[in-house]
DNA sequence: CTGTTAGCGCGTTCAA
DNA sequence: TTGAACGCGCTAACAG
């Protein structure tokens, strides 16, 4: 009860004293930055060691007015390729010796608390894969010198950063691939709420199909995900006026909502009509459904959000960055591959 | 450039100037702990909001020696289980004020480092949804007083307590409707290098078919999730010795990937045999599965998660606790609904 | 109820 | 290369 009670946590002043050396040494060692002989070095590093010291990254960071975490604001995670790209996130920002700090934001307040919340814990940098940053807060981060990037959605916010998939190339691909199966009568698939990626890419979509002298018919979902997909299925056969045999949507969950939205009236793909995505989950290619579409590079969006992060980090004047990640077309069968012979 | 450039960061004793109170004042109106009188109160929150003052959690969490932080070490994302479960405990964690650290982890190795790293933040608790925490680390944490809660797992680690579904409730749920259905050929579908919770799933279900005096053919996946369940099914048909009316799965992947693979063959359910996974995803509902499956109780799993991690949290020496939470069974097509008048 | 004081554990000058 | 000393921003114990 005299001595033996160790404190619960040990500080680099105990590693110090049983090295015989001085404090200021041990944080050298750890953080290394100072030089230090080597031989102090390996004392440092043994007592350490021996005493199982870790450092303290509260007080790390309330030091260097910075900690080793980043922010990430995401929001339903039950759509599986938001938690693709947040599992891609996490891996990333681990690689680099980052720890993550997750939110899941449900509207524009809770996105507001979560960045404050964010620079109160002076994070190195944010990730946002949902919701418009407010831009008060967004300046908020950058007074605090927190670099700010935005996935899959692009807006013109001083300061912060976009990367954000090749949904041009991919509306494009889409379109190729419809027009040279033959279809005629086309359609877009997207959630009425749909986020900025969504609308581009029916945008570009358009505009493709428009260049090739067709028309898109707009199929506009009242609910997002699955379901939205299998209701504007149902409403399409039901009133059923106009022909449709080509269909894009905006992401996985609307197109296999609307795959079997139309299984349930009793048409199929490729037979009755031709269907892409975008977004390839592990849902679009299960047998059952065998989407044909266009993939996102989740490990390449990862990566180049944590080096805009950095890049930021380090010129906080750096010139707005607006990258672009490939995409590919993955074709399976409800967009069969185009006979090689026409 | 002389007073005009303010200090990046706004800090208590700025606001106390302010305010014409002490740097005490303030923290003591934003921590609610020491008595204020209301008349400082309120020109400490005045000065706050027009200064911007938000308090830094690293300074506060360094004195207090715990962060408003929670560890969440998670696995295999692409699950949509796993993900949605990750949602709930966002969302739990949030509403109780904490602020979520989540890691993925890949394998023993990867557990270590990340627990060693949530110590380092001096996080407020622990949640492991995968992995088996290594004792050692897990007395580390304890060492810090940091409490920890496994869930869907369960062992006899000291001071760590568990939260998990009632597995033998949902095995005994699933025997029963797949008996009472006629089914007679019973089988267990699970992936080889099952987490515990899968393990468990299955000795459940086993005890509860001997019962009726019938046996239980095991199914074994060489791999995990959709594909697993598949290349079982293909396995199954082509070396077809048995017949195989009534399946039960360890996780709903397996069994979409199951079902899928017997469709590959020409099979279906419920017309070929019956089939019952374990956890209600989104997948699950969806019209090219209607799977009849056991239901997990999320929000449920994660409200009793915080709040054994504020039980210990208070009194470290709390007695182990092992939670159950209930289960349903949640009636689709692949295992329909009994007639009522057999 | 209030202000003063003493750390929390670490990074970083500045001399030596 | 090293150590002494200061401060990061905040909480808590103590006097008034």
């Amino acid at each position: 009860m005299t001595k033996t009670s160790k404190k619960a946590s040990v500080t680099a002043q105990d590693v110090a004293l049983r090295a015989g050396v001085s404090r200021a040494a041990v944080s050298r060692t750890f953080t290394n930055n100072g030089s230090v002989a080597k031989h102090t070095r390996e004392k440092v590093l043994q007592a350490a060691n021996e005493l199982g010291y870790q450092v303290n990254f509260l007080a790390q960071g309330l030091n260097r007015k910075r900690s080793q975490l980043i922010g990430v604001v995401v929001a339903r995670l039950s759509d599986p390729f938001r938690s693709g790209l947040l599992e891609g996130l996490l891996l990333e920002i681990q690689n680099q010796g980052y720890q993550a700090m997750v939110t899941e934001v449900r509207n524009a307040d809770g996105l507001e608390e979560t960045i404050r919340r964010f620079t109160q814990f002076r994070v190195s940098g944010v990730i946002v894969t949902s919701g418009q940053p407010p831009s008060e807060l967004v300046n908020e981060c950058v007074q605090h010198n927190i670099p700010v990037v935005g996935i899959n959605r692009q807006m013109d916010i001083k300061d912060v950063d976009f990367v954000c998939s090749d949904n041009k190339t991919g509306a494009a691909l889409a379109a190729q691939q419809l027009i040279n199966s033959g279809c005629q009568q086309l359609a877009w698939l997207n959630y009425q709420g749909s986020t900025w990626g969504g609308l581009n890419r029916g945008e570009c979509f358009k505009d493709a199909i428009h260049q090739h002298q067709l028309q898109v018919t707009d199929l506009l979902a009242e609910q997002d995900g699955y379901q939205g997909g299998r209701a504007a299925a149902h409403r399409l056969c039901e009133t059923g006026e106009r022909q449709i045999d080509g269909v894009f949507c905006a992401n996985a969950q609307l197109a296999c909502g609307f795959l079997d939205g139309m299984r349930e009236h009793g048409f199929d793909a490729p037979q009755d009509f031709h269907l892409i995505g975008f977004d390839d989950t592990e849902l679009t290619g299960q047998y059952s459904y065998q989407l044909t579409t266009i993939k996102q590079d989740i490990r390449a969006i990862a990566k180049q959000a944590m080096t805009n992060l950095q890049i930021r980090g380090q010129d906080a004047a750096a010139q707005q960055r607006f990258d672009t990640v490939p995409v590919s077309l993955t074709v399976r069968a409800t967009s069969p591959a185009l006979n090689p012979n026409p």
